[in-house]
DNA sequence: CTACCATCTGTAGTAACTACAGATGCAAGC
DNA sequence: GCTTGCATCTGTAGTTACTACAGATGGTAG
């Protein structure tokens, strides 16, 4: 393939969705390889392209960083590693849903609490009184 | 009362579930007034140990610090501050809500990934062939 | 020739803790 | 008297995942 066909790092940008910024700093602990340079600016091809759409997607599913970092080798690797894929799914679905869990809680009280307040009460604030117990 | 009545900081985080350095972080920051002391260790009397579980309670409700100051300058100035309360839980609610949304909207895709993955695919990994599409 | 644009490097800031390292002082046990 | 252990102290650095500069550079457009 052509040199031309690469692209800066402006458009990736613009390609992913992904700052700038956050392209460097994954280049800067090693989520992705440092691309080839033309003079001091760095050019991506089209697997550049992939392996960052491939973080961001599993950024969205709120895999960590070292997560995706060993998600990234299975895929590159190319083999029998849905076992080890899928664990480490399950895993993050099940932080996912203890994370919700938490936020329902959270919401429930905040509910009640918001609907108390508006309720006007007459001697204090319902809100102010729960966090003093 | 008596100079007898206040316990040291060990105590403080017994009695809070707070941990120790995580007090002296909010000291640190204004969180928390810096107590008297007794030579050189920090002494909390009742009034110290009731700030503490109020940020305490406030932070389980997700509430960012920066907030929790303000709602401890409401609950200690006494007052008529309670609509001012109630903004803040409904700003705070609706970001938990926020949050909560995100959550499940990844809990739905992980939940179809992990079981697109236990059926043993013939191919490759759904799994990896969705981060990668 | 100057203005502008994208890019570069390197550092520091964000939120809310958490985790040391190394010092100090007191009380109990031998 | 001496040692051991405990709780506390201060101060600094690490965590996660970015984000936000400052200040330099190089190429193109008017």
């Amino acid at each position: 393939m052509p040199p031309s066909s690469t692209i800066p790092i402006g458009e990736l940008s613009r390609r992913t969705g992904c700052n700038i910024e956050t392209i460097r700093y994954y280049e800067r602990i090693g989520i992705l390889p440092a691309p080839v340079r033309r003079g001091r600016f760095r050019r991506y091809d089209s697997g550049g392209v992939r392996r960052l759409a491939f973080v961001r997607r599993a950024r969205e599913l709120g895999f960590p960083l070292d997560t995706v970092r060993t998600l990234l080798a299975l895929a590159e690797g190319g083999g029998h590693s849905c076992d080890q894929a899928r664990q480490m799914a399950e895993t993050q679905l099940a932080d996912v849903l203890a994370k919700r869990a938490d936020l329902d809680r959270m919401a429930a009280v905040l509910g009640d609490l918001v609907h108390a307040c508006g309720a006007g009460d007459a001697g204090g604030c319902p809100l102010l009184e729960a966090l003093s117990d």
